[in-house]
RNA sequence: CGAGAAGUAGCUUAACUUGGUAGAGCACUUGGUUCGGGACCAAGAGGUUGCGCGUUCAAAUCGCGUCUUCUCGACCA
């Protein structure tokens, strides 16, 4: 039994996939072109995101912060390589009234500037340092071509934004944001990413260099789903961010700045959902555990009650489905709304002393007596859930990895089924051109540890620099 | 931004070729019967046909413009 309103995966996975984010009911097009309107099903999860992930960043001493929305001309302008970079995307607000008593501002598409600013302002001594600010917040960058939760006009996220008395300082800080982010997608999200440093080409503007977290989808096409940033003191120069150092010299700060947004929400859709809808890990899901009355009888409704008092003393997230619709609906809905478990209470069952339990992305039906432990099995069964999702997103992840040694190869490979293509590169900027024609393959990252699989660069045969790996972009 | 396609009730759409009272299914409301994989019967409500201008006695239908969405490119941490 399939979803009537949802186009089949296999078929067209671009249809797919809107068509999954309108039935789960995540969001909805707007009137304003290329922005989204977040209904509650994916407004909570950005919500459990926001909390996980607030969490870690507060643990590791990181505080929140919420910088202007808007960006004076003047400010922007001071970083070249920052401007360059976001110049054709940069909305700019145009005043009512008398315009000549205002400066022209920017909506922000980032904060680096405005942190730099601030920083400048507070930043006397090494007695001051480090200070790791964060913010969540929405900002705005005038894409042409959007989709919800991947690419949008506006969208929500996390920036972060430190200054260092150090380099060295700085960059473990880049290093721990980008295994922070790891750990977030692996233990909350099960999706296995690959890490490594962004090419000249695609770092972030601005950047001394740019790590990278990169997700597969399911269909083979790569997520680039979080960055951290290393900027030396690139805009520490640029925005004058010094302070007096232990010996008593000016010194210029060393500067990171990290982010992920609601994209993951689109990863997190196009890395476990199905026909049937959304898929969630039970760790990010708003809700764990949906309980469907078959039938609302006294005796179904008692056994729910019994149900519903046991699970408010639990950490378990739940829901009961008491609306008029048959039970059939309700299970499709759940389905569709991506609930990890389903508690099904009726008549028959109880009769027997029993209690089904469906898991959503098996659709397995287990038989649970009532004299049974319920909580300790609904916990199993959830930490189960959340394991097989990584296995299987990993599984899938690794089948469509593949070596390559000759652009042939790597050709051969994206043209039967994109995924991420492990080949060798010389550092010549006109090879990495050259991949693009490929169906726009494009660098995901350097993999700086890693063995090299051979010795010559796969585009022009000369002596190879870096292990990279390769795919086409969301 | 370029090429193509499409906009009719919340959604999917019919009528458009050949201009003449906008019709259905799903969803919604009410009442009843149901309920173990998207129930059934009955009644009801819901439309300035995306928007603007033009042609015409008359425009959902023809023409021009505009906006939005989708697909493919280009662009894009």
């Amino acid at each position: 039994m399939k979803n009537k309103s949802i186009t089949s995966r296999d078929v067209d996975f671009a249809k797919w996939y809107t068509d999954v984010v309108q039935a789960a009911h995540l969001a909805t097009y707007s009137n304003v072109k290329g922005c989204i309107v977040m209904e509650p099903n994916g407004y909570a999860i950005w919500e459990k995101m926001q909390q996980v992930l607030d969490h870690m960043l507060k643990e590791t001493g990181h505080q929140n912060v919420c910088m202007p929305m808007l960006i004076p001309e003047n400010l922007l302008r001071k970083e070249g390589e920052l401007v360059k970079g976001f110049a054709p995307e940069v909305a700019w607000v145009t005043m009512g009234g008398n315009k000549e008593l205002e400066e022209r501002m920017c909506i922000r598409p980032t904060s680096e500037t405005l942190f730099s600013d601030y920083f400048h302002e507070v930043l006397k001594s090494y007695r001051d340092l480090p200070i790791k600010y964060n913010q969540w917040v929405n900002v705005m960058r005038w894409e042409k071509e959007t989709r919800p939760f991947l690419r949008g006009r506006e969208f929500l996220w996390q920036e972060g934004h430190t200054i260092h008395e150090t380099k060295e300082e700085a960059e473990q800080e880049t290093r721990n944001i980008l295994q922070l982010y790891r750990k977030f997608f692996e233990e909350y999200l099960a999706i296995p990413v690959v890490t490594g440093r962004k090419t000249e080409k695609e770092k972030f503007a601005g950047a001394e260099y740019t790590l990278t977290i990169e997700a597969m989808m399911y269909n083979g096409i790569t997520l680039q789903s979080g960055t951290s940033h290393y900027f030396g003191q690139k805009f520490s120069k640029a925005y004058d961010i010094k302070f007096l150092n232990r010996e008593n010299n000016w010194d210029y700060a060393y500067q990171t700045s990290w982010g992920v947004s609601t994209r993951m929400i689109g990863g997190l859709i196009m890395v476990h959902s199905d026909d049937n809808g959304l898929v969630l890990p039970p760790k990010i899901a708003p809700v764990q555990i949906a309980i469907i009355p078959i039938k609302q009888t006294e005796l179904v409704n008692q056994k729910i009650n019994e149900i519903e008092i046991a699970l408010e003393n639990s950490t378990m997230t739940y829901m009961v489905d008491c609306s008029e619709k048959s039970a059939g609906f309700k299970f499709a809905e759940a389905e569709v709304n991506g609930i990890p478990l389903r508690i099904e209470v009726g008549e028959r069952d109880l009769q027997e002393g029993l209690i089904t339990v469906v898991r959503r992305d098996t659709r397995e039906k287990r038989q649970v007596k009532t004299s049974d432990d319920l909580l300790l099995i609904l916990q199993e069964m959830l930490d189960t859930m959340q394991q097989d999702l990584y296995i299987k997103a990993k599984e899938r992840r690794d089948q469509l990895t593949f070596d390559a040694h000759t652009f042939e190869e790597v050709k051969t490979i994206m043209e039967r089924q994109p995924g991420f293509v492990r080949a060798m590169w010389c550092g010549d900027e006109a090879c990495e051109a050259k991949m693009k024609e490929i169906r726009g393959t494009k660098s995901r990252c350097i993999l700086e540890d890693a063995k090299p699989i051979d010795d010559v660069c796969v585009v022009c045969g000369k002596k190879a620099k870096h292990l990279v790996v390769w795919g086409i972009q969301y």
